[in-house]
DNA sequence: CGACACATGTAACACGTTACATGATTTG
DNA sequence: CAAATCATGTAACGTGTTACATGTGTCG
């Protein structure tokens, strides 16, 4: 799950894997039930083969398996202050359906309009979702902030929809 | 550049690599250069092992190179129509940012209203340059569309960060 | 002559995902 | 006894990305 995260997670304190997917599930709330288990023990083996982290083996609680405590090394550091100074932003994957009316239109395999209305129904039902979700939150939390976002996003994806409809609408007429 | 995109493409009819690349780019329109020459070869070849392609070695233009047609196999055109008929839609990653707010508040590193306003001046920087691109646009186009979609997205983003500026500054005084 | 349109590829790499695999201890 | 928690990994796969590599014909 991006090595940069892990990485930043690691410039706090020295931890374990165990521990850091567990942080990353906490900070990411109801989002972070998507992640994979192992996928954290492969991230930082990558990353210690890049040489970014170093590990060490430490006693766990009594009577609890070993861990095994990884810990940034100067290279890390040097790499998790560039993330932090970076502004980079993903940019907008909105092209994958764009293609898709496009494609659908040009090939008379489907009507462009129920498409379009068929997404909004499933946007609808995730924005439900997402604002029930963080409704369960409490306000001001740093989850909630990250549920608000994804309200906001859905809300002008909507948007958008309404404004692809409008125009496919239009130019089936002139077809 | 996404398997089904390609797919979908020959879906109107049989291609060739240059075409669908030719075809592509001016369906995204500026956001289109972003992608890179040899992309779309690599794609036919996947799909073609995977057998949702089949090619044809065919006679091009006079006097210039051979072209190699791709065209659908039945499988291919089932995939097609599975994706059509999908409402999938790339939840929104915002996640990153956030925990870069959350890692950089819990190291100590730095300051997370510094990072919510640098990444606040480069949206807008980016708000500016989609609008711009989109008032070049006809109207009503296909890719005016796309871009309308783009600064949607873009404003969204912004307001989000408006909401986690107010969250972190708050976090600040209380710490 | 140099740039550009036409046309095609490959090799290597990075990364996320999935599925599988192990094993102890506490709690109901 | 079964399930959950603590704790770790690996092998294989799909796919996007990058960089490199090649060749002709036309137009200015």
């Amino acid at each position: 799950m991006q090595q940069e995260v892990v990485l930043a997670m690691l410039a706090k304190e020295p931890s374990h894997g165990y521990e850091l997917r567990a942080r990353l599930r906490q900070a990411l709330g109801p989002l972070g039930d998507a992640m994979n288990d192992g996928q954290v023990y492969v991230t930082l083996t990558r990353l210690e083969r890049a040489g970014l982290v170093e590990s060490e083996q430490a006693a766990g609680l009594p009577d609890r398996p070993d861990r095994k405590v990884y810990a940034l090394t100067a290279d890390g550091q040097q790499r998790v202050a560039g993330w932090l100074a970076e502004v980079s932003w993903p940019r907008p994957d909105l092209a994958e359906f764009h293609l898709k009316l496009i494609a659908a239109a040009a090939a008379g395999l489907a009507d462009p309009v129920a498409i379009v209305d068929a997404q909004r129904r499933e946007l609808l039902r995730r924005l439900r979702d997402a604002q029930l979700a963080a409704m369960a939150e409490p306000g001001g939390s740093p989850v909630g902030l990250l549920l608000e976002g994804v309200v906001l996003r859905l809300q002008a994806d909507l948007r958008w929809l309404e404004a692809c409809e409008r125009t496919w609408a239009g130019r089936k007429d002139r077809s």
